[in-house]
RNA sequence: GGCCCCAUGGUCAAGAGGUCUAAGACACCGCCCUUUCAAGGCGGUAACACGGGUUCGAGUCCCGUUGGGGCCA
C-alpha cells in the first residue's frame, strides 16, 4: 500500500542546450517535492530527434544537475524500471499505444495533406473563425480510405476529442481551469513521419512511469485538457497537476539569450556557487511558511517545501539579488574550501599554477580571507588577488590623480620602504607598529601614507586593510613597491603639480 | 485572431474579509564603524494597476477594463 501512494515526479528537458535558470528552477521543485514526500524524482529526456548532438546536450545538462547537487533516483545514467529514459529509445512504447488507440477507435488517421490544411485554416482566418480541424478524416468511408493509401499517402493520427461541454483542470496552484471542448479540435498524435507529438509522448511517458504529479512551467496548462484525454482514452490514471509560474527576463518577456547570463552553466564558469544558485531561484515563486526567512540549505529546503506554497504569479529573475545571496554564501565557506574553488579559477586566469598555489597553502588562505568579505564571486575574488601574484602594471587613474601628486609623497614612500625595511620579525603587529611609528615621526595623519602606500602595492585605492596587504605581501616585494612607486612619482614629475 | 494564466514598492515577496495608517529581502539613499573598499549595525525613500459591484467592512470575493505572459495556430 506504500507503493501505490508513493509519489512520483518528473523533470522532462528537450535537450536543446544548457539547464535553463527557469528549468532549473521546476527540475528543483520537483525534486524538492519528491524528496519532502518520499518519493521518487525521475529525468526524462525527450529528445523526440535522434541526432548526435543532442546526445552532447544532454549530456551537459545531467553535468549541471550534477554540479547543483540535485540527483534523480531514476533516469540514464543511474536506470531504473521505468526506463529507458530517452524518448528517442521509446517509439516502440508509442506505436504500440497509438495502434491500440486506433483499434479502439479513439484515434483515427488523418490523410489531410499540409496543403489542405493549410487551405482549410486560411479560410477559417479568412471567415473570422478560430482555426481549428474540421474533422473531415473522422468519417472516411473505406473506398476514401483505400484511394489515398493508393494515392501513397501517409496518415497522421489524430485523436477523437469531445466536441462540447467543458473539460475542468484541477491545477494545485492555480485551482479549477476550465476549457470549452469546443475550441480545442482533434488533435494530432502522431505524425505522418511516425514520430508521436509532443502531448502524446509526454502523457505515454508519464504515465508508464507512474508519474503521480506533473510539475511543470505553467506554458503547459493550455496543453493540459489535451493530455487529460489522452489519459482518458488509454484508461489510464489521471496525475495531479501543478503549473508552476513562468521565470521572466527583466523586461518580462520570456527570458532569450539576448537577455545575457541565463543558463546554470554560465553562472558556474562566472564563479557563482550551486548552494546560491539553488536557494535564489526557489524563492522564485515559492516561499517558506516562515516568509523571513531566505536562506536555507538544500535539506532546509526539502523539509519545508510544498506545493501549496507555489505561487501563482510569473517573477522576474534579479541578478543582483542572486549575486549578494551568493556572496553570503562565498562568506560561509571554509578558508579550505574557498582554496578549493579559488585553485582551478586562478590557473585559468593565469595567476599561477595549481601546483604553485598549494605548495603556498597557508600563505593564500591569508589572500582569501583578507578579500572574501569583499568578494560576491569566486571570480571576483580571484581577480581581485592579481596583486598579491604580480605588481601592478599600472595605478589607478583617480587614484594616481589624488595621492601620487600631493608634495612629498615620494620621499614619503621612501621613508615607508625604509621603515618596512627594518621590521625584523615579519608579522601583522610589527608591520603596523613600523608604520605608525614613522606617522608619528613626521607628523601626518595616518592616512597620508597609508593611501599612497596601498596604491603603490596594489595599483588600487580600495582593498583589504593595508596591513594585511604588506603582511601577505612580504617585506621584499612591499619595499620594492614603494620603492617602484617613489620613482615612477619623481619621473612623471607629479609631486607638486598639485600646487602649480 | 481565439482560448488560458497573471496583476502588492524598481525586483523577489508576506498577506488565505476586520489585528494592513501593508511584513521581510535585494537594490537605492543617509548615519555609525573605519586607513580605503567591503562586510556588519541603525535608519529612510518606495506598492495593493484602473473602474464597478458584494459586504457593516476588500489588497484579500465577483465582474469589467487595461497591461504583461503563455498555448493553439
Amino acid at each position: 500500500m506504500f507503493l501505490v501512494s508513493e509519489v512520483r515526479v518528473r523533470f522532462a528537458p528537450s535537450p536543446t542546450g544548457y539547464l535553463h535558470i527557469g528549468g532549473a528552477r521546476t527540475a528543483l521543485f520537483n525534486f524538492l517535492f519528491a524528496r519532502h514526500h518520499g518519493g521518487k524524482f525521475v529525468l526524462r529526456i525527450e529528445d523526440t530527434d535522434t541526432e548526435r548532438t543532442i546526445k552532447d546536450s544532454a549530456e551537459k545538462l545531467m553535468a549541471a544537475f550534477k554540479w547543483l547537487g540535485l540527483s534523480w533516483d531514476e533516469g540514464p545514467i543511474v536506470g531504473g524500471p521505468k526506463g529507458p529514459y530517452y524518448q528517442s529509445q521509446r517509439q516502440e512504447i508509442y506505436r504500440r499505444y497509438v495502434e491500440e488507440l486506433l483499434a479502439k477507435g479513439a484515434a483515427y488517421k488523418c490523410y489531410c495533406t499540409p496543403e489542405e490544411l493549410a487551405a482549410e485554416r486560411e479560410k477559417a482566418r479568412l471567415e473570422r473563425r478560430a482555426p481549428r480541424y474540421s474533422g473531415r478524416c473522422r468519417s472516411l468511408t473505406p473506398e476514401e480510405i483505400a484511394r489515398f493509401e493508393a494515392e501513397g499517402r501517409k496518415p497522421a493520427i489524430r485523436l477523437k476529442t469531445p466536441d462540447e461541454g467543458v473539460t475542468v483542470v484541477r491545477d494545485l496552484v492555480h485551482g479549477e481551469v476550465t476549457f470549452r471542448n469546443e475550441e480545442i479540435s482533434d488533435f494530432v498524435i502522431m505524425k505522418s513521419d511516425g514520430f508521436p507529438t509532443y502531448n502524446f509522448a509526454c502523457v505515454i511517458d508519464d504515465w508508464q512511469m507512474g508519474i503521480t504529479h506533473v510539475i511543470r512551467a505553467d506554458e503547459h496548462l493550455s496543453n493540459t485538457p489535451k493530455q487529460m484525454w489522452i489519459y482518458e482514452a488509454l484508461g489510464a490514471p489521471m496525475p495531479k497537476f501543478a503549473h508552476v509560474p513562468m521565470i521572466l527576463a527583466p523586461d518580462r518577456s520570456k527570458l532569450s539569450k539576448r537577455h545575457g547570463a541565463q543558463t546554470v552553466e554560465e553562472f558556474m564558469e562566472k564563479g557563482y556557487l550551486p548552494e546560491a544558485i539553488l536557494n535564489y531561484i526557489v524563492l522564485l515563486g515559492w516561499t517558506p511558511p516562515d516568509s523571513t526567512k531566505e536562506i536555507m540549505s538544500l535539506d532546509e529546503m526539502i523539509e519545508l517545501f510544498d506545493i501549496d506554497r507555489v505561487s501563482s504569479t510569473p517573477a522576474v529573475y534579479d541578478v543582483t539579488k542572486m549575486t549578494w545571496m551568493n556572496g553570503q554564501y562565498l562568506r560561509m565557506k571554509t578558508p579550505r574550501e574557498l582554496m578549493e574553488l579559488y585553485v582551478p579559477v586562478a590557473e585559468k586566469m593565469g595567476l599561477a599554477t595549481a601546483e604553485e598555489l598549494r605548495s603556498r597553502a597557508d600563505w593564500l588562505e591569508k589572500v582569501i580571507l583578507a578579500l572574501r568579505e569583499r568578494s560576491k564571486t569566486v571570480d571576483e575574488l580571484v581577480e581581485s588577488s592579481a596583486y598579491f601574484f604580480r605588481a601592478p602594471e599600472k595605478y589607478d587613474e583617480a587614484g594616481e590623480k589624488k595621492l601620487f601628486t600631493r608634495p612629498g609623497v615620494a620621499g614619503l614612500m621612501r621613508k615607508g620602504a625604509r621603515a618596512l625595511a627594518s621590521v625584523e620579525e615579519w608579522n601583522l603587529e610589527n608591520v603596523e607598529a613600523a608604520y605608525r611609528r614613522l606617522i608619528e615621526q613626521e607628523g601626518i595623519k595616518g592616512g597620508d601614507i597609508i593611501h599612497p602606500t596601498r596604491l603603490a602595492l596594489s595599483g588600487k585605492t580600495v582593498g583589504p586593510g593595508l596591513f594585511e596587504i604588506i603582511e601577505i605581501l612580504g617585506k621584499e616585494e612591499s619595499v620594492a613597491r614603494l620603492e617602484a612607486a617613489a620613482s615612477y612619482v619623481e619621473e612623471k614629475g607629479f609631486e607638486g603639480s598639485k600646487n602649480a
